[in-house]
DNA sequence: CACAATTAAATTGTACGCAAGTGAATTTTG
DNA sequence: CAAAATTCACTTGCGTACAATTTAATTGTG
């Protein structure tokens, strides 16, 4: 509420075009992403949504999966058959926790734990596929993170 | 390919952080956008892709399904059934063209012109949420879109 | 200790997103 | 003009996303 008079408080049409061509753009550009991805994964077997998996655990090692869930903002329900995915294709292990058996731990294979190398060579060629400098990527990628804690905390009323 | 030796290259570790990647920005904010718009969407029974397809139309008017692909750079595997649920809600009407009937024209019912107005008071609380200047928001679309068509130039090798 | 409330994961149902394949209409070529 | 190539939309199959429900385990409370 950081205007005016609040009477009919009209937007300038320019600001409601910008705000949907933003959102629009962030749409479009990660289904790009996705697409520049998916010949380089294709050949390692992993979708994009499991290569992020990966990334975490090859981060952090083990790990719930309510963790992984929190990491990459998604839900069991996206969550429970992808690793259940990844586990087929024997990147991953599922072990239900001992001390708390409601839990899952999720670890890598040494399968899985290998691809890592062989990714990493992978992200370098995405990078300069991208076409921007180190600092224009950490500059968007600060916007963005912003722009998403914005959106996360709007509540909006449901 | 502005660096220094090219020859083992190494990416620092930092760098392959999961925070640090640009595409996972990318692809967490675009779920943050459809999950802010979703209570909005909700109450006039629109998905947030159906959403991006009434933008088109009512910017555009009456349109064959191909150019609302190349609008929304989506195929036809994924417009068919979602234009088919646009009709069954009765806001848009699907007549094969009578001078080349390979094609499908989409446009509007009265229905659908009118959500126009409806939505677009509605939309401006999702601006507010962004919580960025008018001069942020072109800035990222601005990166955002050259980003874009520098992905979708990539190729890669597949 | 019993029993309600909470939590974690999985399941179900709906809707994208996209690759691959089908079928009908149009355009290109020989 | 007929055969081949192309185009457009639709369909099929797989893998996300996510709301809502279910099941099992743990915690909180009396």
């Amino acid at each position: 509420m950081r205007a005016q008079t609040t009477k009919t408080m009209e937007i300038p049409q320019e600001e409601k075009r910008l705000e949907k061509q933003l959102c629009f753009a962030v749409y479009a550009t990660a289904h790009a992403f996705t697409r520049a991805y998916k010949p380089i994964l294709d050949r390692v077997g992993l979708t994009y949504p499991q290569y992020l998996v990966m990334l975490v655990l090859w981060e952090r090692g083990e790990l719930p999966v309510k963790t992984i869930g929190e990491q990459l903002d998604l839900d069991s329900g996206t969550l429970s058959p992808l690793l259940k995915r990844l586990e087929q294709s024997g990147l991953i292990k599922r072990i239900r926790d001992l001390r708390d058996e409601r839990q899952v731990i999720v670890s890598l294979t040494p399968r899985g734990e290998a691809m890592k190398g062989e990714i990493d060579t992978i992200m370098t060629a995405i990078g300069q596929a991208a076409g921007c400098t180190l600092q224009e990527m950490a500059e968007m990628r600060d916007m963005l993170h912003r722009l998403r804690g914005n959106l996360g905390r709007a509540g909006m009323g449901g």
